[in-house]
DNA sequence: ACTCAGAATGAATGATCGTTCATTCCTGTG
DNA sequence: CACAGGAATGAACGATCATTCATTCTGAGT
């Protein structure tokens, strides 16, 4: 889907091509909050301008106003997008019924966590653009947190699953699994910001050097 | 140090006292560093004005410029500072010779990562909201990774110096070394965007776990 | 083929920002 | 005490931004 909308943004910003065009209100907002993902992770979320993000979707200025009513509203909306594609993810492959064997449901999920959809620069700048802002805006604590509770949870589950299976003791899925999600976090981070000193491949191999020293 | 300035911001926003007052050109860079901290803790980086930041300095505006030459220079300078008051903290503990026992010195070290001084909304604030940048901006990238780099070798020592007087086997430095490093960021992150989930305590209580798990 | 509701546009507006620099005012020195 | 060097000031300027809205244009329904 967001293959097309790129493709449409090009059409539009690179040929002379200016027919406008009339399309569901569903769609534009989708084109928009695309449009605003590449831009703050061209310029960052401090940079960007509306002016920049219509340009990028290849429609008017007004336009913004017009779906999001405000600057503020579609940078919201933005994060919303984000934050419950990446914990939807998460979620999907934890409770889904796919995959039967809790450990095989592990590695997808770390796989998934670590791959190649999430670690992109482009993903991760935005995540962590937000992140940088939500000590001074609620507004994006609250929005996050929403999603990331329920992760939280599904994950908590997951592991307790896994200790009662294995019988393992002493061990509590709750620490762990807020363990496991900061160490993610923390290795995302670290492939935004030090790519030279931390490859994907090494974060992978952390990440499974503590499930593996967690359940033996 | 920073008390002091704090103090004169306040005495001088606060009261008439408008006396001008002609200080050496080192105490005024650091007065407005520390000014800036606390308005992007307050207002996120993205709102950050020369205004609000002279204002909390209880300075002029043209102050800023004559210092720093631009806003650029002094948000750089401002970053500069704090990632190496924070990995200067860390370094600090790790090569001191304060400390003999290897076993407390990673206490030390834990308690200084997750405890008062770094841990204030404050100064985590200002952490990511640079971190979320970083992303657009290869100048900050580079900041960063320049005092990281040093705290990641001294803590890769470390590890190595306990698992050699510990006899470990099939433990892997460098590898545990960027988890805990990891671990402990992903662990900053969920304090300051989740704190209602995530206590301090708790926080240390899973980075214990974690070297517990790594140390038996 | 005709119509018209409303999607889309972009010039205009007012507010705000970073930066400049002529001026004012300390303060150490002689 | 007088003076000069330069630290500090803040009004002014030009650039840029979000937002508005009169206008244009489209495409589905008849």
């Amino acid at each position: 889907m967001s293959g097309t909308v790129a493709e449409k943004g090009l059409e539009q910003s690179s040929s002379a091509g200016k027919r406008r065009q009339i399309r569901p209100k569903a769609e534009r907002r989708q084109q928009l909050i695309d449009a605003t993902i590449r831009c703050i992770a061209q310029q960052g979320l401090s940079a960007i301008t509306l002016q920049m993000v219509t340009r990028e979707a290849g429609l008017s200025v007004g336009i913004a106003n017009l779906h999001f009513q405000s600057k503020d509203n579609l940078l919201r909306e933005t994060l919303r997008f984000v934050a419950e594609e990446y914990h939807g993810g998460q979620i999907r492959i934890m409770e889904g019924t796919a995959i039967a064997n809790l450990g095989e449901r592990l590695d997808a999920l770390l796989d998934f966590q670590l791959g190649r959809g999430v670690t992109q620069r482009q993903k991760m700048s935005v995540w962590f653009a937000y992140y940088g802002e939500a000590g001074a805006r609620p507004v994006y604590q609250k929005i996050v947190s929403t999603v990331d509770r329920l992760a939280a949870q599904k994950l908590e589950a997951l592991f307790a699953s896994i200790i009662a299976e294995a019988h393992y003791e002493g061990v509590d899925a709750k620490e762990l699994a807020t363990g496991y999600s900061a160490l993610i976090d923390g290795l995302h981070l670290g492939l935004l910001v030090t790519p030279k000193e931390l490859s994907k491949r090494r974060a992978r191999a952390v990440a499974r050097d503590f499930l593996r020293r967690a359940f033996p």
